[in-house]
DNA sequence: CGGGATCCGAGAGGATACTG
DNA sequence: CAGTATCCTCTCGGATCCCG
């Protein structure tokens, strides 16, 4: 089984890393960051919330998947499958996962913010190594 | 060469990804979360840093030193390198270093505030799936 | 439409040995 | 001590096919 988005456990003994990390890692994993800032704006019906990240990085329904269930799991995402023909199931945040998505939307935003200076500091420490 | 911590370009036309999500990727790496909440503290040399994280999670050498080195790219961190025998390195954040480090560390401590929620959520959602 | 199951390549990440 | 270089393993993540 393992939902596995990461690791679960690390320690030949089976012993539990400290296990805030794995809930840290979900939530600011590649496709994690995107599903939980787009679920901000509203609720989104699986092939539309693939359809809206495709736009940022194409996402393949394995992973989209993956993700969601995740995060449901983690209680950040509410999962609502209607008994329709064709299927239709909505996702949408929880009040926890509402949570996340400010917190992990806040360090996106200082991310982009100071983007200028990430890349100063790289062309010189690439030139650095240009010359030795 | 390709520091990459992460992934570089993913279009097949060499069109950049939107590039803050790499400094994201960065700063909330598997070690980078560590390496970064570490320093806050106080400098540390290259073993004694491997030392601390090790307490958390072991670390290897290589990927301390790619994470240290990714990170000292991206000017989060600063690295003195003593001419000395034998051999020392100190290493501290920069301001742009520090400001990341509060963003995670706040980051960190809502994911570990949470986790009550969280293992909640889990059980719940593990014991539906159980039944069906 | 919303997934599951499977196969596969690429890169993350560890272990070890070596160097200045 | 603070790395570098090499090898090896394992997981992430994409592609494809299938099902209700």
């Amino acid at each position: 089984m393992a939902v596995s988005m990461t690791e679960q456990e690390w320690r030949p003994d089976g012993e539990t890393m400290c296990p805030y990390r794995l809930v840290l890692e979900h939530v600011t994993s590649r496709w994690g960051v995107l599903v939980l800032i787009s679920l901000m704006d509203r609720p989104y019906r699986f092939s539309e919330l693939r359809r809206a990240i495709s736009d940022v990085r194409p996402v393949s329904e394995k992973m989209l998947t993956q993700t969601l269930q995740t995060l449901e799991r983690d209680g950040m995402i509410h999962r609502d499958a209607k008994p329709v023909i064709p299927p239709r199931v909505d996702y949408s945040l929880t009040d926890l996962g509402r949570e996340a998505a400010e917190q992990v939307r806040g360090l996106a935003e200082w991310t982009a913010r100071r983007m200028g200076q990430v890349r100063e500091a790289r062309e010189r420490y690439d030139a650095e190594k240009g010359r030795g």
